[in-house]
DNA sequence: CGTAATCTGTGCGACAGCGAACATTGTGAA
DNA sequence: TTCACAATGTTCGCTGTCGCACAGATTACG
């Protein structure tokens, strides 16, 4: 095995995307890639899956296919035809720009309260970006006919994943102004916020290194804005495991971005949908 | 009059806003805001609308309003309910987000490719955005109840605003990585030649100021910058007048998310759409 | 035609984040 | 138990952008 932490930074992500994380601590998680059976798990806890009324409901739950989504798995690639799209539980996902010179930024991220693929229904059937999972967990999967197929039915199911699109827009935008504005610290908060609200619980497994992938700085600017939270009381870490103490301290601390965000999720997606 | 030059950089934006750019030389361009007459300029000039199959073109013309859209015209505020969806045909339209601090940032720019107000069919009827007229000129807009109608029709229409979204989200989506990662000099490229596509000819009409703004970066920034490229030879500049001697040059200056954002467009939008 | 305002240029000091090199500390696997 | 390596901590010089102050240059307008 090659010395990942001595690479020059641009190369990494390259890595990340030729070895899907093959590092010792990340394949300890993953063993067999998409591990499927019958719903042995809980759709539901998907929140466009549980708005679904009882008629999609019925047609849905058949073709619904459990998957694991384990750390750093690409479930699809920039310019790549989607195959399926994702709708996590338990996992998360990164939207991730990769620029030519190998450095990378996240653009969105998407948990149990959305989709991942959207190109599928918009018409494009691909984009530019890459979608890898930051967090593993679970999900279920469609097949991309069948998504294409229920959306063009043009009923409640297509005005919600338009609604959850245009929360997804927003998202964007405002990441976009955050890495124009915001400090790394704040930026930071924004993004311990985010992913704690699509996980239960506290904690996030999850390496500064990767988050400054995600992030699109460099490894040690993260370390030096995580001691900062870690001095205020607000998180406690160690080798990959944040355990966030003080969540209120994080809101307090981060922009307006995070905030901005979740209003606009709660006002298009609300959480009584379902019939 | 007072001394806009003169203010703290971040109260700029919170000026446009309320006096819609009451500086003289807009109102110089401006006269009564919206002037609206029977068609008198050609409505294909906007690429969706002439995409637009016979039948809708028959059944749109007599309900498209043509309008002036003099620079620094606000179509819509953050949170505002649309009345109506915009399509530009001369006109250059900024999608801004405002932060609380007063900074601002572009996250797109619609043409006479696209359509101004995607959030009424998208489902939330506003965004947490600002569209602003960038730069002065004319187009034509549909009713809210419209717009949505003919959408729900789910035909051909709603697939090709569907895929303008879709090119939409690319844009904002490269240019959140666009400002994590590249220069003031390269980005000032990508925005002159976003703009010069929108446009004929090869002159904005736009101050250092405005650009700034758009950006989301220092007046003086844009001016370094700037200089830059007329010491280049690839521009020449004076008062609020910019024209474009080396296109070229530009493209082989600016970094690489122009051409992904314009390759999206071409690829989701094709030119001859129309039957 | 002269004056006021706009637009552009320039020169500071300050600072956040970068790139690189290296030290330190846990931790899993042999 | 040992040891290799992953994860984190620390330093240093560098660059790009910021914030501010102010000086020309050019144009609009009375």
């Amino acid at each position: 095995m090659f010395a990942i932490a001595h690479m020059p930074r641009f190369l990494l992500p390259i890595l990340l995307r030729l070895t899907h994380l093959s590092a010792t601590t990340l394949t300890r998680a993953t063993h067999s890639a998409h591990l499927m059976r019958p719903l042995p798990a809980d759709p539901f806890k998907n929140h466009l899956l549980a708005s679904l009324p009882t008629a999609e409901r019925e047609r849905w739950l058949p073709a619904l296919e459990w998957v694991q989504m384990p750390l750093g798995q690409v479930l699809y690639e920039s310019g790549s035809t989607l195959r399926h799209v994702y709708f996590p539980t338990t996992a998360i996902v990164s939207l991730l720009y990769v620029l030519e010179s190998g450095a990378s930024a996240e653009i969105a991220v998407v948990g149990n309260e959305g989709i991942v693929g959207i190109s599928l229904f918009m018409g494009g059937g691909s984009t530019p970006s890459r979608g890898v999972v930051q967090s593993a967990g679970e999900g279920f999967r469609l097949s991309a006919s069948m998504i294409k197929e229920e959306f063009n039915r043009s009923g409640p199911v297509m005005h919600l994943l338009l609604r959850y699109t245009q929360a997804l827009i927003t998202q964007m935008a405002q990441t976009a102004v955050c890495n124009r504005h915001h400090s790394l610290d704040q930026q930071l908060c924004r993004w311990l916020l985010l992913s704690l609200d699509r996980l239960q619980g506290t904690e996030l497994v999850m390496t500064q290194e990767l988050i400054a992938n995600m992030l699109g700085v460099r490894r040690e600017g993260v370390t030096e804005s995580a001691l900062n939270l870690q001095r205020a009381g607000l998180i406690r870490y160690s080798r990959g495991r944040i355990n966030v103490l003080d969540r209120n301290g994080l809101e307090a601390r981060t922009c307006e971005c995070y905030a901005v965000v979740k209003k606009e999720y709660d006002r298009l997606l609300p959480d009584k949908q379902a019939s």
